[in-house]
DNA sequence: ATTGAAAATGAAATTCGATTTCATTTGGCT
DNA sequence: AGCCAAATGAAATCGAATTTCATTTTCAAT
């Protein structure tokens, strides 16, 4: 990694070094605030902007790139393999990945059409993951409509 | 408008009629400032928080959402006939909206796949438009490099 | 028409994540 | 060893989003 970075003319440092390693043991999409807290229990005299600017810095060199889920915070998604699509559940915040390579030469296509040069394509899901849905549902199950009620709405 | 609204329990006011009118009457995707803007060109007292909410209220029954590029501005986006993605021009920002029809059922396959209960689907495709691409062209061309250079690199 | 509760408004303040500033330290070269 | 650009940490700043609060307005029930 040292050398990687040297060849783009950045430096390496003990700092540096612990938010690379930490972001990468890291499950993906951390924010910000989450990978500082993770590299203070390891080294408490960082600073946040330091850890910041090397989210930046990870980004800059093509290792990750930016999420928003539109909650307000930005999350950082370690570029692997593939492109993919994610999964956001509204409820528990959980973000799972999944393959979009099926429809990428649709997409590819699309943006030809309108004659735009695609330099990244997003696709997000938003809804709610099951166990969500079962939780929801043992609690508020919505009062049922009195079948009386039903019926005399559909002829008034 | 009036009607509809008093049936999800909102009132009418003479500022709620010029923001809605004015928020469909302009182009899509406007943010907060633009609608500002412009309603303050008709009503120079009504409020920001006006505005405001009143786009939020737009989006709670449901004739806008909210669209987030990333850029740190959120936009509204006017809920019309189909599902439709973005492309979004990274230089000049312009928004352009594409049918994706053809690529929602695999969507909502993949996310069957992974027992997600879908809310809503987001695509977005950034890249560069036309325009931007041929203005870049004409004024940051790249140095060409000498051809005996370039050769000479080949045999070192 | 009057009235009272709920909703809406406008101005200002607050929140909070993102980003910058600045003084100091450090890495990696010669 | 000594230089200089890059990196750091603390604090300040920024800006969009959101809330607060005192006042006004809507609208349904009188």
């Amino acid at each position: 990694m040292r050398e990687f970075l040297k060849t783009k003319g950045f430096k390496m440092t003990p700092q540096r070094e612990l938010i690379f390693r930490s972001f990468f043991e890291l499950d993906r999409h951390v924010s910000v605030d989450e990978l500082y807290d993770k590299v203070r229990q390891q080294d408490n005299t960082i600073g946040y902007s330091t850890v910041w600017r090397n989210l930046k810095l990870i980004c800059k060199v093509g290792l990750a790139e930016e999420v928003n889920l539109g909650d307000g915070v930005t999350r950082y998604d370690r570029v692997t393999q593939g492109p993919h699509g994610h999964l956001y559940c509204l409820q528990c915040k959980e973000l799972v990945e999944f393959d979009v390579e099926p429809v990428l030469e649709f997409l590819t296509v699309a943006a030809d059409e309108h004659k735009f040069a695609p330099d990244g394509i997003k696709i997000e899901i938003q809804g709610h993951c099951a166990k969500c849905r079962k939780a929801n549902k043992k609690k508020a199950r919505p009062v049922d409509q009195p079948a009386a009620k039903r019926l005399a709405e559909k002829r008034p």
